[in-house]
DNA sequence: ATAATAGTGTCTATCAGACATTATCTG
DNA sequence: CAGATAATGTCTGATAGACACTATTAT
């Protein structure tokens, strides 16, 4: 069944001659809140990125770049994570795409955010560089983002306030961040950040999601103590097993605890 | 503080001679799901737009269209979605970005897909124009979308299977859909469907979403039909009462019900 | 044995699910 | 009062939260 349009064209003639036109077209970018954990465990890191140029010359500012022609969003944050972290096949999902038309000075950009998580935080480039990238150690509370990287001396701090707003006949609750320190991140970066956080604690409810910031075997020491960094609050242990016991399986091995006495036993995910 | 980059401008400078250059840039458009009640509450319709043009010329599709230059594309939705129904002020989310590079044989082209909730359906644009717009009957079931208008003889079905995926360590079960009509809808314009319904579902959880499919005075057992219209399932009165109590207050009227005996009595949101 | 952490047992308040009953309206 | 729908009452099993206890290891 061959259609032909009102010009007469076939769909395979209509496509040949197809001009895309003077619409004007935004540039599409990734951008990337990378979360890992500390080597003990005793707190997350985000992995940032120096700009080198103009706008937000010294911010510090999400991983990220355009997408490339001949890829999706997906791949384009997959390729980006890797070129930046040498990282592979770790959690990555789409939060949400930002489109405000004067969020970038230069022109209309509109990005598409990504959050990974890693079981790692692998060394990246080195802060001498003019696109320098570093681990900044991350708290986010119910009223703050901190992010800080004291080796380097940098402080960036958000505060959290609640704004009630309407979409149709729904009422919700909102986060708005307002910027507490002299040093800033870049664009509207602290916004992916914030949107990023508020679905990755919705999805630990009714997803495997901390399991990927665990290693292949892990104990359920270490598991908790994941949940409770991604959560932001502390958990029962016995509850906390109870609650993932359906979902792991015994390796069979044990565990050299860092610090304690008793060894724990290696789980992996079913 | 005004920095300088390499090249010795400042910020202002930079911008002024900035030249978004060569990259390749996509296109943008919104597309969205608008959903409304049946007139009776019998069931879900949704809103479609038939093709005038290649390519899928004849399909029936999603509306939407391009994302203006100084417009967000949540401006860009709410327009469209005005343009085409003369609805304003109803629930508008969004819900994913669809950006696989040959997803329109056109050129490449980018979907910020939206959801629209409506208290209404109200009438569009008839069959006999070029770009003629409807409602469908909607179902949507756990193994199938079903998409049907009898005045004009429209059937479309897609069945659902369950597809498991990884995404680093986390394993998810996915719905695929698989065309089992003689007509479908245009480009992938069902995954918008199919993600939109699973987003919806979920943040009736923990929104006060179907309100915005009432009117702004409703009758509890209204309230209730357009819950299980949009969960799918049948609810207990008692339960749904006891759910829904902490979030409306009573108006002090009543209503006729249409063909029972009782009076039911109208409330609002809080 | 002691200290420190790993792992298990169990009580309780809450709540979703299920079903039963009472209330109100029309003819 | 009969029939139909609106609204409320109440039982039960599952479960999240809380706390107490036992087990295993190194020194």
């Amino acid at each position: 069944m061959e259609y032909k349009d009102q010009d007469g064209l076939t769909e395979k003639e209509f496509l040949a001659q197809y001009n895309p036109g003077d619409y004007a077209r935004p540039s599409v970018t990734v951008d990337m809140m990378v979360l890992g954990p500390k080597k003990d465990y005793s707190g997350l890191k985000i992995l940032l990125i120096k700009r080198g140029g103009h706008p937000f010359i010294n911010c510090w500012a999400l991983p990220g770049g355009f997408v490339h022609e001949d890829e999706s969003c997906y791949q384009a944050a997959g390729r980006e994570l890797n070129e930046e972290t040498g990282l592979k096949n770790v959690f990555l999902e789409q939060v949400y795409t930002f489109s405000k038309p004067d969020r970038d000075p230069r022109t209309r950009v509109m990005s598409v955010a990504y959050m990974a998580l890693s079981p790692v935080a692998p060394p990246v480039r080195g802060g001498d560089d003019a696109v320098a990238a570093a681990w900044f150690d991350f708290e986010f509370s119910e009223n703050m983002i901190r992010i800080h990287n004291d080796d380097i001396g940098v402080e960036i701090n958000y505060q959290l306030s609640t704004k009630r707003f309407k979409n149709g006949n729904v009422k919700y609750a909102n986060l708005v961040p307002v910027l507490k320190s002299k040093a800033q991140l870049a664009f509207d970066h602290v916004e992916i950040i914030l949107e990023s956080m508020i679905k990755l604690r919705r999805e630990i409810e009714y997803t495997d999601l901390p399991f990927s910031m665990a290693n292949e075997e892990f104990t359920l020491p270490d598991l908790q103590v994941i949940y409770e960094l991604l959560l932001g609050h502390s958990l029962y242990k016995a509850n906390f097993r109870i609650m993932v016991s359906d979902r792991i399986e015994a390796t069979g091995k044990k565990a050299k605890s860092v610090v304690g006495r008793r060894m724990s036993e290696l789980y992996r995910l079913k």
